[in-house]
DNA sequence: TAGATTGTTAATCGATTAACAATC
DNA sequence: TAGATTGTTAATCGATTAACAATC
């Protein structure tokens, strides 16, 4: 695979890819100047032809009998991950999940940086969190168009989810971190991540469950 | 398939069955009675046929000719997903994230109860967040033992996470929703659910990039 | 050179989809 | 009864793993 282009990634690599990015920061900052895919497979449980195969769909990044760089394939994975631009984000929704995130430094760290913070709250509109005003979510559209704003943020409730999402429509926003526990109907050109926390805790919910009747079983 | 212990539920379906759920609940409220793997199919966007070999995982739930009860069905997901039973839960954590999902009402209403959140701070601890005492870390463990504490939220930071795993390890606690950006290492009895929000936003940002790369070449 | 390790092709495994007999 | 829809078996598709020639 030699070409930065072509054929589409599946889900199941690009989750991987911050894995392989985290583990090379880790081993840089350790010092170690060269790896493999061997000794990634030791630190991250994947097997070492999984990786090989994981990378190769992007270029060939290692050496025979050498293995690989650390500094650059890290490099290299940073850029396939896009974090070698700034991204501007914004957060919707100043409640406690939203103020969380403002404050997570490490966003800042890899690029994305939070220009504002939207809401409807009269109580916290014009305050700020670490340096980011919150402001009237009546204003986001324009502030938007004028910031080149990349990423939006949703951590509005579930019933205030649906009209947000579209006035994002109507904007140039790349992307959406979907906080709120619902679908998002918008334009295919924009892209949605979504953080289900219920479902998640379903998940953990329901492998807790199955462990307790497996024991009701056995005894 | 027809027994309630056999083979292990691949993560694919399980991630799905929150969804079902959901979306069950949802007909329910519009007080629709029945529905089939095809409305659901259309509501969902996973194949009819997936759906069928996705419940036949756990029994047999719909009637040929007639489809499946809206209410019998999502009372039986509930029930796979451990949602007959309350879940008493602790946070770990107490800053912005912990805080946000000690407010957070819906898990409460599927009986998922924080009973304590913990937390280093003294200026924190003694608070009070919705009724749930913010206490010191100190007690967790007897508070675990005492209280029966089904599930701990890890909330803290990455440098903390170790720790408090550890800690968490010497208990009977059943599952950990971790929300440290690490893996924790704790014994295989103890269930882990990971939510890496740094990976879930690298994620993003590669989507981003590539329809970005994408339209770059085409011009 | 000999040993190590890549990138890739082929084989395997598992998950999704299609097809259909059973039956409400 | 005729139409609809299930649960399940078989076919397909895609992702993971194994194997190995190339080569540093």
């Amino acid at each position: 695979m030699y070409n930065g282009e072509r054929k589409r990634i599946s889900d199941a690599v690009v989750k991987r890819l911050p894995k392989y990015y985290k583990c090379l920061v880790n081993l840089a900052q350790e010092n170690v100047e060269r790896t493999s895919s061997q000794e990634l497979s030791r630190l991250l449980g994947f097997t070492a032809s999984q990786i090989r195969q994981d990378f190769s769909n992007f270029g060939e990044f290692g050496q025979q009998g050498y293995g690989y760089n650390v500094e650059q394939l890290s490099k290299a994975i940073a850029k396939i991950l896009g974090l070698n631009t700034v991204h501007k984000m914004i957060i919707i929704g100043a409640g406690n999940l939203g103020q969380a995130l403002a404050n997570y430094v490490n966003f800042d760290v890899h690029g994305f940086k939070t220009m504002a913070i939207f809401d409807v709250n009269p109580k916290l509109i014009g305050l700020k969190i670490r340096e980011v005003p919150i402001l009237d979510i009546d204003k986001m559209k324009d502030f938007i168009d004028e910031n080149d704003i990349e990423i939006a943020v949703i951590t509005v409730p579930q019933d205030r989810a649906a009209e947000v999402a579209q006035i994002l429509s109507e904007t140039n926003i790349s992307g959406i971190w979907n906080f709120a526990p619902t679908e998002l109907n918008v334009p295919d050109h924009i892209i949605v991540e979504n953080v289900h926390l219920t479902e998640s805790l379903f998940t953990l919910s329901y492998r807790i469950n199955e462990v307790k009747i497996s024991k009701m079983n056995t005894f």
